[in-house]
DNA sequence: CACCTGCATGTAATCGCTTGCATGGCGAAA
DNA sequence: TTTCGCCATGCAAGCGATTACATGCAGGTG
């Protein structure tokens, strides 16, 4: 275990100009840094990030929140902000979240005890005013998606949830569908509030009159595909031309339930989810499909820059979907 | 920002006497405790990871290695993982790895600079005697999941591979089924071969001849199914009365292909998937379930364990699986 | 009453690095 | 040649905890 002292005996140098070296901060002859490196090198040197986080209040460190949620594709945004932060020399401290007050421990620990240079986190159902509070300006802070208040708080990485959602509807209406079900998710989902909005839209680009669409709220949930299918099927209402619903796992359920019924898809009826999961590619689902580990990527690279830039106005980045087009439309 | 002083200064105790209250390692009066833990809160007064890390060389934080593989049930390993140092009031350090300099450098990073006080690692392609001379017992490290040289060097939480696979084959010779086809994954992966012969000894177990069985090697893709499933069919061989995937994805594949030919399953034969991922829930595939989070748990809980435990002779964890019967069979 | 023991607390060195400020040497200007 | 300024480097003070070791005060003992 060498330390930066026996990297001055060996080469006579003070610690100081050996950190500069290390550091690439001010100047130093040419000469000199190779004598240092060399002698880094031949030690094999390796500084103590402990002692470099108490002297110089950095960690190299991101600190990465999500919310504890069996949900597949954080694993993809993960992998995104690992390869940011990998680019960066950056280490992440991951953390789940359960409750609001394991939250505000982890955004205390990470920030305030300074175990990390930036924080990207996903989804949180805290303020931005609570977060800001916490935080207290000690790191920059990147939500990915946010809730409905504007968060002109934080930067901010989301999805093109409104044009995604029209791509999809946009497909529908192509083939001459319009009579459609839309499987939203709760009515005070941010998400599935813009993802509406996006089918509206679509239908008003096309002309066509949008209050024939019937809407059904679920919960994004399979099982909550599934019992909002069976009601519907059961209430005795005639089936829709198309159903599309606003994430792959209600699309499944319903498909699931369609299936049983005897119905085929696409040929009863066509059918459209989002987010285009493995599951969809499976079950050759058409589906939206949003580039989580982009997102990822661009939404650690945003804290990472902001790491040392002087703070800007908040920005807001919006990844754009696309259609994956399959088998059941 | 209070610090350590701040709080000697309040209560008009020494540093030392603090420390030993906020680590409750030596002995302090009940009364002392309390003066202390009152101004610690009032001032709210939170120690810094970095200085502890200096000066007590711990690090409170749990290093998790990933390979870099689009694998959906890492999070449940990493949920897992993070159940268990959240219980013990530990932070994660994740880390995907890219190639093996890349996974040196890692291990380095967070063994010998002192990042993590212990290490969780999944399926590493490094022999045990390279990651040794790297961590070079600085830390404990235990595996998740091994190569297929015995483990004796660190401590092992692995898949009941083997009675996993022979409950699936069981399942299948209980209902009269014996004409079984056995699609592998590469003839030297680990789990691959412990599952073969798993599956060998449900035959053996049955009093049945396993000669009778095909077995072809794939690579646990998708496509990889697919394409064995085509060549099989188009080769003009007889359809199995049954499939047994060694995981999920190329059951999915085959049955795929399948479905495209006109056959149904279970109509015209079975089929069993490994490892019970969500689009095996979706599909209505029989498969074997591996409880990632558990497994998560138990492996952090056992690096936990040795991060103050004396060290011990390793020790070796199975996680029993279970079969999660579905329409496919 | 002097002395020893033991326990609660204090003293101060230490962990390994960063960094503001001091210093010294050397070339350019006078 | 002397003076000034600049630039490469050194000095030393932190950063904020932990922890051996020292100390002092209590009560128990002979």
């Amino acid at each position: 275990m060498a330390t930066l002292y026996d990297v001055c005996k060996k080469t006579g140098f003070s610690t100081a100009t050996i950190s500069r070296v290390l550091n690439r901060k001010d100047v130093v002859t040419e000469k000199t840094r190779q004598i240092v490196l060399d002698a880094v090198k031949e030690l094999n040197y390796r500084p103590k990030p402990a002692a470099r986080m108490l002297a110089g209040q950095k960690t190299d460190t991101l600190g990465v929140i999500f919310p504890e949620i069996d949900n597949g594709f954080y694993v993809q945004v993960l992998r995104g902000i690992d390869n940011a932060a990998k680019e960066a020399g950056l280490h992440l401290l991951v953390s789940f979240y359960h409750d609001k007050a394991g939250l505000k421990e982890t955004l205390l620990s990470l920030a305030l005890d300074g175990r990390s240079d930036a924080i990207v986190m996903i989804n949180i159902d805290l303020s931005d005013r609570q977060i800001k509070k916490l935080v207290n300006d000690t790191v920059p802070v990147v939500m990915i998606g946010h809730s409905a208040e504007t968060s002109a708080t934080f930067d901010v990485v989301e999805i093109d949830n409104t044009n995604g959602a029209a791509s999809a509807v946009t497909h529908l209406l192509n083939k001459g569908i319009e009579n459609i079900l839309l499987l939203t998710g709760p009515a005070d989902n941010f998400d599935s509030i813009q993802r509406l909005n996006g089918a509206k839209l679509a239908f008003e680009d096309a002309g066509k009159d949008f209050s024939t669409v019937t809407i059904i709220e679920s919960n994004f949930t399979y099982e909550g595909g599934m019992e909002q299918m069976t009601d519907h099927l059961e209430s005795g209402k005639s089936l829709p031309e198309a159903i599309f619903a606003f994430n792959d796992r209600m699309a499944l359920g319903a498909l699931e339930v369609l299936k049983a019924k005897g119905y085929t898809v696409p040929g009863d009826l066509a059918m459209i989810g989002f987010d285009d999961t493995e599951s969809a590619l499976y079950a050759g689902l058409t589906s939206v499909q949003v580039p989580m580990m982009d997102i990822g990527y661009e939404a650690a690279n945003l804290a990472i820059r902001r790491i040392d830039a002087q703070k800007g106005n908040p920005s807001t980045l919006t990844i754009t979907t696309s259609l994956s087009v399959r088998n059941s439309t």
